[in-house]
RNA sequence: GGUGACGUGACCGAGUGGCUAGGUAGAGGUCUGCAAAACCUCCUACGGCGGUUCGAAUCCGCCCGUCACCUCCA
């Protein structure tokens, strides 16, 4: 398959053309929420850059499998070992099985999810329910000679790896400045033959309510263990890429490489690694843990402290696709209400296409070879850059280059007959595709219906108080049509849904 | 301390050795009953100091500042 799609690969740090391993099908797996609490803005960037993404491999044809995880088990509160599942944690303190508390935010997670646009994944594996796929993955590695267990807990060995394989390679460490910038962190760890070993299997505490059974006694997986596990599952042991904030390359995505290269693996996983960057409030980072955050609810619902009014899904998800994925984007009100116009004209810009038609009885002109080619320079432009690792800003800007274009010939539409219908066809084609199907930016409705029927039902009494019949059967008719049939009752006029 | 990223016009945000980014805001104009939208024109910036080069915002060095990762985080 011919496109010029590049990605920047983070193991590598350069750009390189996309090739798939297995055209035409592509895999990408992207690290998914660990649904504990509410998601929020920052939890969005990735999702709706990795849906550009499979909605542009798409678009180019491939056949792309797309699996982003649910994470219900695991991710220790803390390093030591009396350290807490998060989910428990939040289970215990609101009296609730774990599983409740899972079920109730992966709920809201897809429907913010479908509220920005995001298509689902094809697959959506919750680390719930592959706990006999990571025991299966820790008996390779141990088998392998990298991990060793002690009081039914097992660590991935660090050091050990590390003398065969590069422990680092992603995130451009090396283990002995780790080492040296841990050390004093060796108390509390005691079970670990290295601070930098890190848990694959975690014995579980008497008051631990989530736990399995396994070969080393009842417990739970390691934090980083089911990526490797469901990724090699529903992927294979290497596919094309894999995704996920910039925040997870250390240690998560470390850890992932480190898994599978020391089980049966013996891949990196992925060929292309990609990071979105974060997004940030006043200047710093978008965290849970350190309450710089604004939850997706919030943000619809206009209802945040950091921003005086209500900001739609379509309108954050351009805001994000305003600037590229690897630059750190930082959430301003301005920002945010520039970015709501921007998204306005654009939608605009859909509905015009429509209408760019060259009027009835006008002479197409003998020679729209000029016109027809920059109208084609302006929608090709828009593809470059996507195809320059997936540069969302630069094909918005070009995007909005090719709408002034269209904007003129829509406000004299003769001007229409200096191009050819062909060039036209593709462009109006282009843009729609580029804007809906790539972007995937929606026209949310932004007029209230209800709103409308009583402007509609003003004008009807106006009609009927001048004893315009002809006017007030004609809007009798046309709410008819619409299912709304008119009342006209003693206390005014009122209406009901029609009942035939 | 180690690793990495970044500092662009009023704001947001691309790009990059010579060629218009774009959006928003602002100014003027066309159109319009008045508007709005749209279109045209203008506002032309790259933290500081050196260096390389015919030419640097773009490469190199130093300085200043900001941020991220090194503990869970998208």
């Amino acid at each position: 398959m011919e496109h010029p799609l590049s990605l920047y690969n983070t193991l590598t740090r350069r750009k390189a053309p996309f090739e798939p391993l297995h055209a035409p099908f592509v895999g990408v797996y992207l690290c998914g929420p660990t649904v504990y609490s509410e998601a929020h803005l920052g939890n969005a960037r990735g999702p709706v850059v990795f849906d550009v993404l499979t909605r542009y491999l798409r678009y180019l044809g491939y056949t792309v499998r797309y699996v982003r995880n649910i994470t219900d088990v695991g991710h220790l509160e803390s390093d030591a070992d009396e350290g807490e599942d998060k989910l428990a944690k939040k289970a215990r303190a609101q009296q609730l099985e774990p599983m409740q508390v899972a079920e109730t935010y992966a709920h809201r997670y897809h429907h913010h999810m479908a509220q920005l646009g995001n298509l689902p994944p094809d697959i959506e594996p919750r680390a719930s329910g592959h706990i006999t796929e990571q025991i299966t993955m820790i008996e390779e590695i141990i088998a392998n000679g990298f991990a060793y267990e002690v009081n039914g807990s097992v660590y991935f060995d660090v050091p050990t790896y590390n003398e065969s394989h590069n422990y680092g390679k992603l995130s451009n460490r090396n283990i002995d400045e780790l080492l040296a910038g841990t050390r004093d962190n060796l108390a509390g760890q005691s079970e670990k033959r290295s601070p930098l070993d890190f848990a694959l299997w975690k014995n579980a505490s008497p008051e631990h309510i989530m736990r399995w059974p396994s070969p080393w006694g009842e417990g739970f997986p390691g934090w980083h263990l089911e990526c490797s596990a469901m990724s090699r599952k529903y992927l294979g042991k290497e596919f094309d890429i894999h995704g996920g904030g910039l925040d997870l390359m250390f240690p998560h995505h470390e850890c992932e490489i480190a898994q599978s290269q020391a089980s049966h693996s013996h891949t990196d996983e992925s060929q292309v690694w990609m990071h979105n960057n974060m997004i940030t409030v006043n200047g710093t980072k978008m965290s849970k843990s350190t309450g710089n955050f604004i939850t997706l609810t919030d943000l619809f619902a206009g209802t945040t402290e950091a921003l005086s009014q209500v900001f739609s899904p379509m309108v954050v998800r351009f805001f994000l696709l305003q600037a590229h994925y690897r630059s750190p984007v930082d959430v301003t009100e301005d920002g945010l209400q520039a970015a709501r116009k921007g998204y306005r004209k654009l939608m605009n810009g859909l509905r015009l296409l429509d209408k760019l038609a060259l009027p009835e009885g006008t002479e197409r002109a003998p020679d729209t070879e000029k016109a027809d080619a920059e109208l084609r320079k302006l929608t090709a432009d828009c593809f470059v850059g996507l195809n320059d690792d997936l540069n969302t800003a630069r094909c918005v800007a070009s995007l909005f280059n090719l709408l002034r274009k269209l904007n003129g010939y829509g406000a004299n539409l003769a001007t229409l007959a200096n191009v050819s219908e062909a060039a036209l066809q593709e462009t109006t084609a282009a843009y729609r595709a580029l804007v809906t199907d790539i972007l995937g930016l929606a026209d949310e409705p932004r007029a209230d219906a209800e709103q409308l029927l009583h402007l509609t039902l003003h004008f009807y009494q106006e009609a009927k108080a001048a004893k315009d019949y002809a006017k007030v059967d004609e809007i009798r008719a046309a709410l008819k049509e619409q299912g709304i049939v008119v009342k006209d009752t003693k206390a005014g006029v009122d209406w009901a849904y029609s009942e035939e």
